[in-house]
DNA sequence: TATGAATGAGGCTTCATTCAT
DNA sequence: TATGAATGAAGCCTCATTCAT
């Protein structure tokens, strides 16, 4: 929508909270009073950009992804789906920014629905699952690997990628799929 | 400093937003007009308070921790330094928060000298850059080592230690130490 | 009509001001567009809606009250109708609230023609005059004489019937008819 | 002080809904802001313009009316006083309209203390009241004399000042006191 | 150094009104 | 007649910042 598609550049562009409800409407060629037809403050409408980023994040990298290929090891599909949503990060370094600076201070906003703004790595978590379902994987500890790779790949690479800090993207990702991988096998009690 | 405590309490109790100066003076006991007479504005008391109180921390840890016990290995004192600073963080989970947040939204604010905003950080790293090279430890890649162990330990631990989720910090520490020792083994060149 | 009904329910329930045109329009089941076919805004259905009803409770009053039995004095007929009007504002306490702010306010309003908004009470005057002239009564200033006693009914009810203040209605209606008889009586030059 | 006596020329010469805080503030040489500094919003500041001014003119009354002239009775210091206050909201209508209007609306406004509203006419009951015991007067119904007569006095003679309707304040005044003498030789049971 | 009254830009939000359908 | 999305003027309020003392 209008409305959201100015909210997202602007907020990658110059920041939510220099962001005003006239810009985005005015940046949308809408009346300032149009906003609120739509969307009941600035807050909603960075969830609803996000919610909405994020989905179409996972959904692409679901789609490009070629996930049944026989023979693939657990800890190959996990690499490649992961390259892949990287490679998209890396590609749109601003929705990068935003999402992870809105998901942090999301959390600690206490007005949030965390439901809804961690929609987007629910469904990374939910599709991991699946991943592990499917192959009849079994790990000693599911929960926690999920997570604890989940949090090591969004925040390592986010200034590697924004800034190329410590190193850049092409050179950090063999660094981090080796540590994933250890990681992997001592967890994989079973695979098949 | 009278103005920096203050600053500190109200921004871990109602948040660096709703914080307003005024808060700040008169709770330092202090006249509008007296801050301005050692902080520019709002971020500049925030940066120095995170420096302030991050230096803190890691004198308290360096300080608490026994380092040179002969005999032990550099996985075990990387693991008692971090044992003791998830404890300390653990124990002051307003301050976790307060320096997580600024540090997160802190990279992306333009009229931030990041030097100063991951002083922190930064000693942290050169404490484990000292431990390296009083051991004789050798790694295969020590930069990227060092910047992956924080990313990995910060990340992952916050929802742990603010939210008890998806566990509690005690039962997470045995599944994160075992995940550093196996990157600590991985990299490990030569020891001694 | 059904904004003008509409309009009074809201006029009543949560006063003017909070009323507005997209309130009553949908309370209406109508569009925001429609309201404007009818009504030139908000000012000009309260006068409607004031007319309407104000002449709805004199009709009421009038056709309820039986005004030609024979014998009856003056006083005794004034007090009739008298009773019959404070009996049925006391059972319906916001009209009256309603009825009464807006002839205060709408008064001083510079726009409003006085003759719209006062038409209720200019037709209670028209009917007393009516009622002096059919008993070929004498007073000494018919004129002020009507004046006074519809403005000293109309405030010393008000706060007796909405807040039951100084008392109740039921405590003061003698007192009330004792002193207009006192003023009739004074007034009264000849009879019949 | 500055911003009372902006607001009271406001009120009184376009109205209070029509008057803004950006229009007081100016009016009064002042910024926006201060004026917050000193009220909380318009409401806040016309309840102060109320009691101050209505404190104002009970004070004058009584200031300027001989009371203790011996052999005076209830009656003609009943009317002394009341034709001091009609004087002098004859010769103030402005402030007459203002406040006889806001005390209207003043009490159907639900977050409105009307303590501190009807402060004005709960002090001149005070004062009637101060009357009749210092003179061993004692009347029948003592509350509700005061009631009707404080009413009767306030609504007949709002319309009669501000639009010399039906009759000018000099024409209606002995018409209004004789009404007065009838109603209080009614209730009087003893004097003296 | 210390003050705090005054400021006013700036953001938020409401809602009467229009107009293309 | 009827609609309701779009409008934007208008008002409210906050708060960082200044400056005279």
């Amino acid at each position: 929508m209008l409305l959201m598609n100015s909210a997202y550049e602007l907020f990658t562009d110059v920041g939510f909270h220099k962001t005003t409800i006239a810009m985005i409407a005015k940046s949308a060629g809408l009346g300032k009073g149009t906003f609120y037809l739509y969307f009941r403050d600035k807050e909603d409408i960075r969830d609803a950009v996000i919610v909405y980023k994020s989905g179409q994040i996972l959904k692409d990298a679901i789609d490009n992804t070629v996930l049944d290929k026989p023979g693939m090891s657990f800890y190959d599909r996990l690499i490649t789906i992961t390259d892949y949503i990287i490679n998209y990060l890396a590609d749109n370094e601003k929705m990068f920014k935003f999402i992870s600076k809105s998901l942090g201070s999301g959390l600690l906003t206490e007005k949030k629905d965390n439901d809804t703004v961690s929609a987007g790595l629910m469904d990374l978590e939910e599709f991991i699952r699946g991943l592990l379902k499917k192959r009849e994987v079994v790990l000693k500890n599911q929960q926690l690997f999920i997570y604890t790779i989940i949090e090591l790949i969004n925040s390592t690479c986010y200034s590697v990628i924004i800034d190329s800090e410590p190193v850049a993207i092409d050179e950090y990702k063999p660094y981090l799929y080796n540590i994933i991988r250890l990681i992997t096998e001592d967890q994989v009690v079973s695979e098949q």
